[in-house]
DNA sequence: GTGAAAGCGCTAACAC
DNA sequence: GTGTTAGCGCTTTCAC
């Protein structure tokens, strides 16, 4: 019968196109369309040719799932940190971004709120998920924290805290600025205007926030002036929280003559607290505070900031994660970026 | 011989365990493994247990992208807007991975940088890699562009950019403001307190600019007020792209007594550009614009804005695109949220 | 130059 | 309740 063996493919109308069904239409093997496709091994010109005329009317895409299965690894970084609306932490994440799509990279974002369940959680779907490796500014830094970390053995760059010390041997590379150095430098500042009531707000619970500190007392130390202990707050970096702790340092009946502020939200909270309670800045009270924000230099008068190297940051760990992820074994490293002191008008 | 067949397996120590080598060490099939792991179909408590032991001991963890492929799906929503570090964007995208990470899925940052190719790229690597959905503010808002967008026919949430003049049937969820309404109002508020040379920079290329503007425009008629054409500006939303602007039209030997900047990084470039100039706020000019961000409040003086909602867009995205994800079929909605004018000292 | 075939790790029929 | 098996879509030996 003419008509018995007669077969018509319907495409399916929304499904996709799979290598098989372009192997199949341009008369090839898949591993020919595979070779062609991804420009590895030998074809003929014409093989080529035809290949990408059926791939580009099927309107083939290659199925990355798949791909990643059989190579085992994928192209996503992530990028671990507290809270994106923090402006350090969005500054980094643009140079994250920007590098890693240059090096063809994706990156996904996690925001942590510094919980370190909701963080051990991401880090364990990262890991399923076959990530090709992690930048964090991780919530804790204690040993058991870090050794959660590196048992995930995936390539791993931390930032904006030190591991320093941390007394097992990581495998990690660290992007930090000199905290210490810089509070020293900021504390120098203010006792050179002749403040020796210093106060502060700090980041609790993170390294960061104590090597600052850290750096203005040695400040004090260095310029013979005793730091007054009562005048430093440790809280978590929220808006609010610094609001309330500026309120309550400045409501003392001995407040102090100078304040800064450990990080970006700290200090928006406390210059918030400072112009509602009108305090005359800097006569009153000189202001500092780390992270070069957008309102810094807005405000009246300007604040003065430790400026971090925010994009260099950025990109430095993009660096030192893709040379990771080629040589996962590689010695940890540590690199120390400088940040600048912005003198304005609020010291 | 005694010593025969005697086969030792030695662990290699740094792969990960599979699930074939959890169901061998168990006694079990690999059925059974997946089964128990993912809580689906019975199994006997005690195999139950015997499975979580050896799952432990191995220290297992399940193979997404295998999972992946197998089930056709992923739990990747993709954000794919300018620049996260626009404060807007990165509060928007704070509550979206907020939300995400309480259902249980990953965000996939793409910053577009406002490049139409970048855009597109970026959407093929989406479609590539099985993005469960994309929650997009795209560059450019014609038919062309949308059209791409749609045939990828990947489950897709608009915001803060309407499609409402697009001429073709679009599957997708549309989140904005009332743009239009929200110049009105701004519009409005100016005029009132007696301004009638009213000046604006406007996003250059979105629709989201030109609604706004065109609101600007109705609030003039309404008010029988002729608008001056020369002081409207169209520029892309850069900081330094406003703060440019905000100068050429100060310096004009007819200066507006009014300005509007249509989104935060064009109204920080305009203030810094007009407290450079020591311009007398609100006397001399008064400011207004859009985005409520961190420094708004906090500068001298406080600027008037329209605060938009920008958590509450996040949220809603989110919810739309899962349902959309459940049913891609679902026809088009329109959301639109409330903004709100915040009347501070600048005007 | 090209094709056949194995297999990445997992889930879901289906059989028992 | 549990095991067998097919197969998701791709890349990569290994033949020829």
């Amino acid at each position: 019968m003419p008509l018995g063996i007669s077969v018509v493919f319907f495409a399916r109308s929304s499904a996709i196109a799979t290598i098989k069904q372009v192997a199949e239409a341009a008369g090839v093997s898949t591993a020919t369309v595979s070779r062609v496709l991804s420009n590895t091994g030998y074809a003929r010109e014409e093989t080529r040719k035809k290949v990408f005329k059926v791939v580009a009317e099927l309107g083939y895409r290659p199925n990355n799932v798949a791909r990643n299965l059989r190579v085992r690894r994928t192209n996503v970084i992530a990028l671990v940190v507290a809270d994106i609306e923090n402006p350090y932490f969005s500054a980094v994440g643009k140079a994250v971004q920007d590098l890693a799509y240059l090096y063809g990279m994706q990156v996904i974002l996690c925001n942590t709120d510094e919980d370190l369940d909701k963080e051990q959680q991401y880090l364990d779907v990262l890991k399923s998920d076959n990530a090709a490796g992690i930048i964090i500014a991780p919530t804790h830094q204690s040993t058991e924290s870090f050794r959660y970390l590196a048992d995930l053995k995936l390539p791993t760059v931390v930032i904006d805290r030190s591991f320093r010390n941390i007394d097992i041997v990581l495998n990690m590379d660290n992007v930090v600025i000199d905290n210490r150095g810089a509070g020293d430098a900021l504390g120098s500042h203010l006792l050179e205007r002749k403040r020796n009531r210093i106060g502060g707000i700090f980041g609790y619970g993170s390294v960061t926030g104590r090597e600052r500190f850290e750096g203005v007392m040695e400040a004090h130390e260095r310029a013979g002036v005793r730091p007054t202990d009562e005048l430093f707050r440790f809280v978590a970096a929220k808006e609010q929280l610094g609001y309330q702790a500026c309120l309550d340092l400045i409501e003392r009946p001995d407040p102090p003559d100078a304040l800064i502020a450990s990080n970006g939200l700290l200090a928006a909270g406390a210059y918030r607290a400072l112009k509602e309670r009108k305090v005359d800045i800097p006569n009153q009270l000189a202001f500092a505070s780390f992270d070069d924000t957008l309102w810094t230099p807005m405000v009246s008068p300007a604040v003065t900031v430790i400026r971090q190297p925010t994009s260099a940051i950025g990109r430095v760990a993009v660096e030192l994660l893709l040379k990771r992820i080629q040589d996962p074994e590689l010695e940890g490293s540590e690199t120390v970026l400088k940040s600048e002191l912005v003198v304005r008008d609020s010291t």
